[in-house]
DNA sequence: CATGGTTGTTTAAGGCACTGAAGTAAATGG
DNA sequence: CCATTTACTTCAGTGCCTTAAACAACCATG
């Protein structure tokens, strides 16, 4: 036994993990900004998000989130107060309150996409095929 | 005029930041859960990382993890009360006040980092080559 | 030096994110 | 029908974070 850690991981790899970790930071913070520009945390500005792609009940809402039901209720609280977001009855179940994007709330979930260009910055350097192999070593380490 | 935004990126480019999103959510979440396990915040498992490196002044804390030295003072306090972490003075100047982490900060800093097995995971998958070309195109990213 | 401005840290007040426990209303399955 | 489960909310408590204000120590200038 030449090392005897388990799974000592050799020195590419955790430069490699090192820099995932400094990008991670970087789109992390970017991303934040992003949503400061629209008055939003970083939590509503996830949430919105989710709802710019289609409503969701509340239950759906924290499973996205992985969080706790009662936390999405402050949340969208917070975010219907300001008229980005609404919360409609379920016909098939008076239980369920869906939570829907308003015709603000798109507005702005387009304005922080399209804000979101800190993140798209570091990628102008790459070329075209370059960010093809970026594009793939990502999937493969998504579906991991 | 063929398209009125400014700067419409391609499909190409969209993919790879909605795939750096996924992967960045996953990397965070992941770290959370490391934090966790040691009972840590992941506030306080990047600022107890940051200490494991070198002791550092409460205000270059606050540089570093991006807040107001306010902020800092709460966190420092929460680890100092599990005795990870304690303040110094600054010989030279008796207004500063250093924080290190103690022997069992460091052996919790250790044993986090080597708790990562979250983050390495996916990279399990690639080979030496490309985890080369990831390191290469993270490192242009990083540096843009 | 003395003094006035700057710097490093802390305290206090307040907002948001989050959890867990308890409560209410509606659905569901004997 | 009634007991259980499900969806959501409310409440209490913790932590992160900011701003404003306080304090002590440093420092430059006259």
């Amino acid at each position: 036994m030449p090392t005897p850690q388990k799974t000592r991981p050799d020195a590419l790899t955790m430069e490699v993990v090192e820099l995932i970790g400094d990008v991670v930071a970087r789109f992390y913070s970017d991303y934040e900004d992003a949503a400061a520009e629209h008055a939003l945390t970083g939590a509503q500005a996830r949430l919105l998000s989710l709802l710019s792609l289609e409503p969701l009940p509340m239950r759906k809402l924290a499973q996205k989130l992985k969080c706790e039901p009662s936390n999405v209720t402050g949340i969208v609280d917070r975010l219907e107060a300001r008229a980005l977001v609404e919360r409609r009855p379920d016909p098939a179940d008076r239980r369920v309150k869906v939570a829907a994007a308003t015709e603000a709330g798109l507005q702005v979930a387009r304005e922080l996409r399209e804000g979101l260009r800190f993140a798209r910055e570091p990628l102008a350097g790459l070329s075209q095929g370059e960010r093809e192999s970026l594009r793939d070593l990502l999937r493969r380490m998504r579906d991991a």
